[in-house]
DNA sequence: AAGGATAGAATGATCATTCTAACTAACTGA
DNA sequence: TCAGTTAGTTAGAATGATCATTCTATCCTT
């Protein structure tokens, strides 16, 4: 029984790890062609294995492209878990630096990308759309509850609002200036945070 | 003579007319269903004219969405000449309306999607990435001209990455928290350009 | 021997693009 | 005024490629 659980378990994970790598090949070749002009075969050819053994795992394009968002989002939630941790008095300090921290991923090629990749997906594949917005959501009332209970600002949803805008517009922002990447958005990046955390604005010139 | 040139112009006209009525499907189904996803024949039936007839107006696909990106840019251009020709002191205001109604717009049902479509377009179609960057460039450069010289605001640089990547955040916000549309937003949008005129942040209070 | 893992060919649909041909209206020379 | 010629307009079928999905068969591992 204990042998038996054991090759449940690598099955289980043999499993599992084949399954990411689809998922790791379908964000590689989004990011290189986008998801929609990738095909089933390019996919797996990146991910090395044959077409029909994609089709054991999933059941079409379409649960693969709701597999990747799922992952992705699931780490942007790990890093507001983190955020949702803290207490006391330097919790603004160290905000600041996670959305820094994250606003500076979200503008790292990679990743930029597949944000928009993911977006643009949103747009005509209604599953992916109807899971952005409900993470979205969730989202939302994290900050705006870390923006009025531990921050205790007001116009907490109106913040909240300007600093996804913010965020959201950041990977258009590099893939349409990319010389501007990273320093000089890094500057605006801190300004704009500062902006969004004073209660009632004071500072604009650069940290 | 006259009447050959009558002649000319009506062709010349039918001509502009019939390639407009492609961009005008181009934008409608774009919106509906995502430019890649729809087909030619789609948006023959959309215009109301053959699959063999859009070739002789379009090379083939790109050319098409590259007229449409044009097309758009053009009209965005015409907006902002507006605010270059203003002069004197309630410039600010003008141009805090200006921008906010621009912004508005870009939180239209429509045009939020056709500028989604477009930029997921840039994504993959190089020659539209290349239109939208060199517009960008120019557009830069206008807004900070207007930010130093006529609002003798510092940072314009800043400013104007700032301005840029909340404008482009807006269609995702539409898109992912629909709800919050118009109503809430305004109010979001109205703060926002508040603080990046103001020479050295104060207000925070919506106006 | 049994069940999951894997491969790759077969299928049927769709699509961008090309090709061929018919139609229209205007201009030609008389 | 008019046969005829030309050039642009329009249509729709033909082509060839590609793609998502399915099917069938082999290969491991136990």
């Amino acid at each position: 029984m204990n042998v038996s659980e054991n090759q449940d378990d690598q099955s289980q994970s043999r499993h599992r790890s084949r399954i990411d790598q689809v998922i790791d090949a379908a964000a590689a070749c989004s990011v290189r062609k986008g998801f929609h002009a990738t095909s089933i075969s390019m996919l797996a050819s990146e991910a090395g294995m044959s077409v029909g053994h994609i089709y054991h795992y999933f059941a079409n394009k379409s649960a693969i492209v709701c597999a990747l968002v799922r992952r992705e989002l699931d780490e942007a939630n790990k890093i507001v878990a983190e955020l949702e941790t803290l207490e006391g008095d330097e919790i603004l300090d160290h905000m600041k630096a996670t959305i820094r921290e994250a606003l500076m991923e979200h503008s790292d090629p990679f990743k930029s990308l597949l944000f928009q990749e993911i977006h643009a997906e949103a747009f005509r594949n209604e599953e992916v759309a109807l899971i952005l917005r409900e993470f979205d959501t969730q989202l939302r009332r994290k900050f705006q509850t870390i923006f009025e209970k531990k921050l205790g600002l007001p116009d907490a949803r109106e913040r909240v609002e300007m600093l996804f805008a913010f965020f959201h517009g950041l990977p258009s922002r590099r893939f349409r200036n990319p010389d501007a990447y990273p320093e000089q958005m890094r500057s605006a990046i801190n300004r704009m945070l500062t902006f969004l955390v004073t209660p009632s604005g004071t500072p604009t010139t650069t940290e």
